[in-house]
DNA sequence: CGCCAGTCTAGAGTGTCGTTCTAATTCTCG
DNA sequence: CGAGAATTAGAACGACACTCTAGACTGGCG
């Protein structure tokens, strides 16, 4: 049984979610400081007033998507470490989770959008401060056994470490694509998990 | 004596050296997501389109004054390299002028700028990512004595590590300023330098 | 000296956006 | 059903980067 309100909540969250992956979608294949709120509405196949009717602006847009994007690929990390064998083979798979496919990256790239002109309000900061604390602390459980006393501080610094890599991939300047990115990555670990 | 080409091309220099200085300025009290063309035009005592007529579009200003900046920290890194007392003192003077000041650091909202939409052609990509390598050559130089067999790679992978400290003091998350990130940064020049 | 070619400069013009407004349509609930 | 609220499209607006145009200046050369 569902009230009113409940339905058109529903209904509400479903467009919301209509018009994110729509610019999920031309963010790949233009990179998100190419797609124009136009192109967003067209391929959710509404008007650009309607799509800023839901979201007040361009910018919530990209925040958006990045925290639809950095939630499905938290679940991708937390099935991850469930099916990993031990936990090296897990910090492995995290990794390269996290680190950037490219310089085109989606993730990275609307990381990029959102440093470049962060949100006015705290709340959202801290909540996108958020997604990066739930790596540290995943990758502080698998650090922690096996690890110098203190697994979490180790955990940030790794991250933060991957973060650095991930920027300059996305500079792509040539040489530090990838798989640079990944074995630079390995010999973070191997430092600072000792 | 100097030729009509010199001096003309001299007068250019210096016409450009004005606009940069007036973008930067503008940059240190907007942040230069909020600074317009015309706002640095003003500045700098002239037109905007002018302005243009010297850096063909609105991110060139932003990449030269990038290299403007860098530049000139580059000079105080030198600097404070040749009075450290010792290598220990000279790291921590130059983590803390590599880390940004805050949320609001010029240098860094320049390189969130570029990030976000970073040059088409891979030359200039690369002369980025050379400002990056100098600051690693001269951290080696450091590490290299006291250190692992390769402090060249331990100078890389601290670079990066204050590269994601840096971009999460640019987010500007409570607690996440840059007392936060020194901090961070000396955890990790410890566990790095073993 | 006086013209010519090239460069510099300001400012108006243009096109592309994000955003807001308006008016019409559809839904919800009494 | 009918009032009022929510939704929708599309036109209108304003801000901005960038381009164009026309005039002013400069330095060389007859």
């Amino acid at each position: 049984m569902t009230t009113r309100d409940d339905a058109t909540r529903g209904a509400k969250v479903a467009v919301r979610d209509r018009v994110l992956r729509a610019a999920l979608a031309a963010f790949e294949d233009k990179g998100p400081d190419r797609v124009r709120v136009q192109d967003i509405a067209s391929r959710a196949g509404m008007s650009s007033g309607h799509v800023l009717y839901y979201f007040r602006d361009r910018d919530r847009i990209l925040i958006s998507t990045l925290l639809l994007s950095e939630e499905s690929l938290a679940e991708r990390r937390d099935r991850a470490v469930r099916r990993a064998s031990d936990a090296a083979a897990a910090l492995d798979q995290l990794t390269r989770l996290y680190l950037p496919t490219g310089p085109r990256d989606v993730r990275w790239a609307l990381w990029a959008q959102v440093l470049a002109r962060p949100p006015e309000d705290i709340a959202t900061r801290d909540r996108l401060q958020e997604l990066a604390n739930a790596w540290t602390l995943c990758i502080a459980a698998l650090l922690q056994p096996a690890s110098p006393p203190d697994g979490l501080a180790a955990a940030s610094l790794y991250c933060h470490l991957m973060d650095g890599l991930a920027m300059e991939v996305l500079l792509g300047a040539s040489g530090h694509g990838r798989a640079w990115a990944v074995r630079e990555a390995a010999a973070g670990l191997a430092a600072l998990a000792r």
